[in-house]
DNA sequence: TCTATAAATGTTATGTTATCACATATCAAC
DNA sequence: GTTGATATGTGATAACATAACATTTATAGA
């Protein structure tokens, strides 16, 4: 068997699937569901969604991914460091090419607070997908 | 037979069934998934999900009704003019009653706006999910 | 080590959401 | 009325997600 080396950042606590997950979305330009990303681990033994879905519940939890509601796909997170002081992320996706852009802005997270306390409105969203054209899309369209 | 008026606000010209769709969502305190509207249609003789869907697509073309992405809920617009000026929506997600509520921003749409030059992203998205807690459930929860 | 327990993973079945594809009906133009 | 376009009806199926339980693996305590 061998033994496991272990540290803080060990991406194989979520789970058996979890590193093959997140290597795959990573390798991947644009959201994939869960059902293709089965279907890319079956060769790794992968054989149901509830497998994948498990790991990416937990990957999503420890912020390595994101899912897209609009389009039920998931992605990689891009390595931007989502923290505290700014917490909110906006997943800037690309209708065209289907690309998923990873941006923060202090100004927008700070309207965002603000609004919280104008409408009463406990927030409780760390993320906002925004449909639109990217930049190398942006002219070509159509 | 008999005959028929037509306004140009009429809406029986979204089709047979979106008269019924909208008043039924404005019926209800929550989203309601085109499966329950369905169920609540079928003594007006709907039968298939298709009936609903294109109901639903025509109302959401017409700013009539809105859809949740993270729970694929319907809800009927509250009536706000969600206009050229200020065109970003808002819809405010009770984590806890379920309740949605809409909202508009001036200064959140600003930074929104102002973020689509920052990031050179072309923004198509007009409305924009948020979860949290309402005034009612907030300190209430759990 | 043995074994009891909990945790993780495997697996089947099913629930839920959405669309395709084609049939039938309605309506307007000619 | 025939034609052609649009709307609606309907069955089948695709796509997304979870429930429920079986099996395996890890872990802790005796």
């Amino acid at each position: 068997m061998g033994h496991h080396s272990h540290s803080h950042s060990d991406i194989s606590a979520l789970g058996k699937y979890a590193p093959s997950v997140l290597r795959y979305l990573q390798s991947c330009e644009t959201p994939q569901s869960a059902y293709d990303i089965l279907d890319a681990l079956r060769n790794e033994g992968a054989k149901a969604p509830m497998q994948i879905y498990r790991a990416l519940d937990k990957l999503a939890a420890a912020g390595l991914v994101h899912k897209l509601a609009k389009s039920n796909g998931w992605i990689a997170c891009d390595g931007h460091d989502h923290n505290i002081t700014n917490p909110l992320l906006l997943l800037l996706s690309c209708q065209n090419c289907g690309t998923v852009e990873e941006a923060e802005d202090e100004e927008l997270a700070s309207a965002f607070s603000a609004l919280s306390d104008k409408v009463k409105f406990t927030l409780q969203t760390q993320s906002v997908e925004i449909d639109g054209l990217c930049e190398d899309c942006e002219g070509i369209e159509k």
